[in-house]
RNA sequence: GCGGGCGUAGCUCAGGUGGUUAGAGCGCCAGGUUGUGGCCCUGGAGGUCGCGCGUUCAAGUCGCGUCGCUCGCCCCA
């Protein structure tokens, strides 16, 4: 074992955990197109500003698992922990402000400082996408569908559920602190010790807590639903009828809070049991706040991301890499041409792999490894008369073809695109 | 930051109660086969047994420490 290795939680990718990866990001890719959703790539690092002020300074993202560094010329530098902040303030910089409403997708890597265990690492990638600048229920309908349409596009149907929840908007969300602070102080004696300090800083993370004490007190508190203003409630309901009209099944989890600051009304998240501890696919909700935080207009916005890898695990088999035709030289005559006509056919599409080494049968063996669909035999009798001869290598059948518009013959032959992204 | 499990070849793993040159399967390289792959046969390369200290005549094996991986807690995608 060589000494020289990664880095804690981060991971090489190659192989069938590459082709895994690929195939779940074009699926995304090519599905948010379908939706009007457009790609945005933005830097993987930001001012360590953008994430803390819409973050909040109180998340654990921002208060331990950023990775915070100053640079050469002392800016306070973060690599992103997620994307939202990121898009939204490539957003603001670029004045896109103008052509309301914008549908964004990316993907990429993302960074925290954390333990690394099934499903999660401090190197990790995310799709995700941004419906910015529309306030209406069905914002939120579409971009659910739309998360719900990637799972299914990578053949994942029935093996999450989508539960869905309404922080209300910041009215409801604040008198419904309140209310919660109120019953919980009453209870301090019966809460763990991590959620006395949630108390203090992120209250409505208390709902969802796992420990068993802090559930029962949980269990009786007052419910997050029945405080939402009438405006809110209707929202949520609109948000709910849209889904059912398309027949999106979802279980409402009042406990279902987010960890950010800046989420508004919708709640959601597509979750699997097959992960252990790390459940959540998709995870997204509506962010009204965020653009005013972040010192643009305000603006509504909402949005999801997904872990790539956790996607990459569920999704079977990989796909196979692109079956290639294997070119064989045989002699001097033939190892001079080899290289020409294996020019002109990659220039017609067709992905060739170039056995010009070892005897003949070692070069049969290296088509095989390539796993090569046919082999092109060319030896100096066939070259002498202008051809190949063409082995199907899972047949076994061979014919002569003649070298001239060999590639338009091979073209038509191969089946496109194998390679599912 | 805290807790459990595990570190032997590129990969998956064997190596009763300590005992001589550390093994297998797969993979890799080559030969059997100088114009035809997969199967088969033969040979080869590849190991600081994670690292350090200790116990012992003797440590892959026992003890302690350390590093790494992994699963879980917190939190999250």
């Amino acid at each position: 074992m060589a000494d020289i290795r990664p880095v804690r939680g981060t991971h090489d990718l190659y192989g069938e955990a590459m082709r895994r990866h690929r195939r779940v990001v074009g699926t995304a890719r090519r599905t948010a197109a379908l939706y009007g959703y457009e790609e945005i790539a933005t830097p993987i690092f930001e001012f360590a500003e953008v994430f803390q002020r819409s973050l909040g300074e109180t998340s654990d993202v921002v208060s331990k698992e950023m990775y915070a560094f100053e640079d050469r010329g002392g800016e306070r530098l973060v690599l992103r922990p997620e994307n939202t902040a990121g898009v939204v303030r490539a957003v603001l910089s670029n004045g896109l402000l103008q052509g309301l409403p914008l549908k964004l997708f990316y993907a990429g890597p993302m960074f925290r400082y954390e333990r690394p265990q099934k499903g999660r690492q401090r190197q990790f990638h995310q799709i995700g996408v941004e419906l910015i600048g529309a306030a209406e229920p069905l914002a939120d309908v579409e971009v659910v569908a739309l998360g719900s349409h990637v799972l299914e596009a990578l053949g994942l149907e029935g093996r999450y559920v989508l539960e869905i929840n309404s922080l209300g908007d910041p009215e409801s969300r604040a008198a419904y602190r309140d209310v919660l602070v109120g019953y919980l102080e009453g209870h301090k004696g019966r809460l763990s010790e991590d959620s006395l300090r949630r108390l203090e800083r992120n209250p409505l993370r208390i709902l969802d807590s796992k420990d068993e004490g802090d559930r029962a007190v949980v269990a009786e508190a007052p419910r997050l639903g029945e405080h939402l203003n009438a405006a809110s409630r209707d929202f949520f309901a609109a948000v709910l009828d849209g889904l059912g009209e398309l027949g999106i099944a979802c279980t409402q989890n009042p406990n279902l809070v987010r960890g950010l600051d800046y989420y508004t009304h919708t709640a959601f998240e597509f979750t699997t049991p097959e992960l252990g501890a790390q459940s959540a696919l998709i995870a997204g909700g509506r962010y009204d706040g965020l653009v005013g935080e972040l010192g643009g207009p305000a603006t509504p916005g909402v949005g999801w991301a997904a872990g790539i890898e956790r996607l990459a695990m569920l999704s079977g088999e990989p796909p196979p890499p692109v079956r290639p035709v294997a070119l064989v030289p045989i002699g001097p005559e033939a190892g001079r041409a080899a290289a020409g006509i294996a020019d002109r056919l990659r220039r017609a599409g067709v992905a060739v792999e170039l056995a010009f080494r070892g005897k003949p049968a070692q070069r049969m063996k290296r088509a095989d490894r390539a796993n090569a669909c046919l082999a092109l035999f060319l030896g100096d009798d066939e070259l002498a008369q202008g051809a190949v001869k063409l082995r199907d290598l899972d047949t076994k059948d061979e014919e002569t073809l003649p070298l001239d518009g060999l590639e338009s013959a091979l073209a038509s032959r191969l089946g496109q695109d194998q390679d599912g992204a």
